[in-house]
DNA sequence: CGGCCGCTTGACTATTATCAAAGATGGTGG
DNA sequence: CCACCATCTTTGATAATAGTCAAGCGGCCG
């Protein structure tokens, strides 16, 4: 059985706004004020859209997921942050809520001193933007996600995408924690959580992972697991749903 | 009958990658070179993803279409572009085709050109990056639409967008154009040409809209279509389909 | 004038949402 | 420490939406 407390080793799973990656930490580091990380209660909110942006942080554990609310309710999950992520870059006022999906620590530099670090450092600063840039490239990513996958190939993605994570963090690939409810994985793919919670099953009577606790999945087929998310065709995922 | 020719005075009409608005030229205009517009033949390529970024332009006529091709050949259009909007902004490499839709009028300015008036026009910086800022912002509201929307609510949403775009531009929000084909608008709503065909066929037989011309569409009831748009219920555009 | 391309329509199928309810799981209070 | 309750996940049955396959229509260009 894998160690719960792993999911607060991860770094970087899915691209989302205003979020950084881990590498690029060390320098946002430089500039972070000597204070005490902040702590922040499971299912609490971290920010809500609209409101001002006061806060650059460092996420230190936990996770956090990103999500906007549409005028009749339904929601949009635009993407989720791990530990060694910066999250808080943006314009003026937070283009989503933030919420912490379990309890957070996170480092925060006051707004004031991340715009006299982007003045002083240009490193600093470019890497900033570079950032934005990077997270406008994943979102038109998801956009191919959301408007061209199936069901299976969706949930295919984001799994392989954790696990490459996993991989380029030098952790093993074979696994993902999911610190997420799956209410939050189905609107983030643009799903039921009905159809989720289907799909697992669906990939688990295929052999295609394992997954005794619904927040830890072993990647038992990954390759054929990744040929479904990169809509190779081979839209197999095994056997019929046992009765 | 609206004259066609009005397509060409349209101002930016759906965000899209690397894409400015109109207000925004003036200030571009400073740098631009003296040279002639380049003229780019209808269905032609502006440029390819991946390659490398030579220019920025603005669109002085025709329409623009970006795209990214998957793996498995599936297609993904993330928005057009309109006259007055500037395009090319962004990474080293392109990161989407963009395809002219029209015969299209483009005044080039030289990479080069433009990093240096970024260098030494603060204003001109700023404005760029707040641009792509604007663009991600787009981008997730598109997320929104391709993941939680009907078919008929992404029509909708499309069409109203663009009468809003008129209408901010002092043009008739009664009318909008299509430069595009029915190939583009399914690519970029996440659907098929059929389903794009019948949900037309939907609104006209409804009521909600008049279109003689596929490219022409009169938004005859904009309160309804705003309705569906903003998904506030409503989905009731109109009797069924007549045989 | 004819062929090609794009749009529309039709019939049918497949996927996924919806509605409903039954296990798990975890936290709280007795 | 255990029982209960709330919440989350899973499963099932059914319905609706959109995709697929196929064909006809119409305009435009050669």
């Amino acid at each position: 059985m894998l160690n719960i407390d792993a999911r607060k080793t991860h770094g970087e799973a899915i691209r989302f706004p205003g979020a950084i990656a881990a590498n690029v930490a060390a320098i946002f580091g430089r500039h972070l004020p000597a204070v005490p990380s902040r702590k922040i209660a499971a299912h609490s909110m971290i920010w809500r859209e609209g409101e001002e942006r006061r806060d650059v942080f460092v996420v230190r554990s936990g996770a956090v997921c990103f999500s906007k609310l549409l005028s009749d309710g339904r929601r949009v999950v635009t993407g989720f942050a791990y530990p060694g992520d910066i999250i808080g870059l943006g314009a003026d006022r937070h283009t989503h809520d933030a919420e912490a999906l379990h309890c957070c620590r996170l480092d925060a530099m006051p707004i004031a001193i991340f715009r006299r670090a982007a003045e002083s450092d240009h490193e600093f600063a470019r890497m900033a933007q570079d950032e934005v840039s990077a997270a406008l490239l994943a979102a038109y990513d998801h956009l191919a996600v959301l408007s061209k996958m199936t069901a299976h190939e969706r949930l295919a993605h984001f799994l392989v995408a954790l696990s490459d994570r996993n991989r380029r963090l030098g952790h093993s690939p074979a696994s993902v924690l999911l610190p997420m409810r799956r209410i939050d994985i189905a609107d983030y793919l643009g799903l039921t959580i009905e159809t989720v919670s289907r799909t697992f099953t669906h990939f688990k009577n295929g052999g295609l992972i394992v997954m005794d606790d619904p927040s830890v999945v072993f990647l038992a087929d990954l390759q054929r697991l990744t040929a479904l998310a990169s809509c190779a065709g081979d839209c197999e995922p095994g056997r019929k749903l046992a009765a």
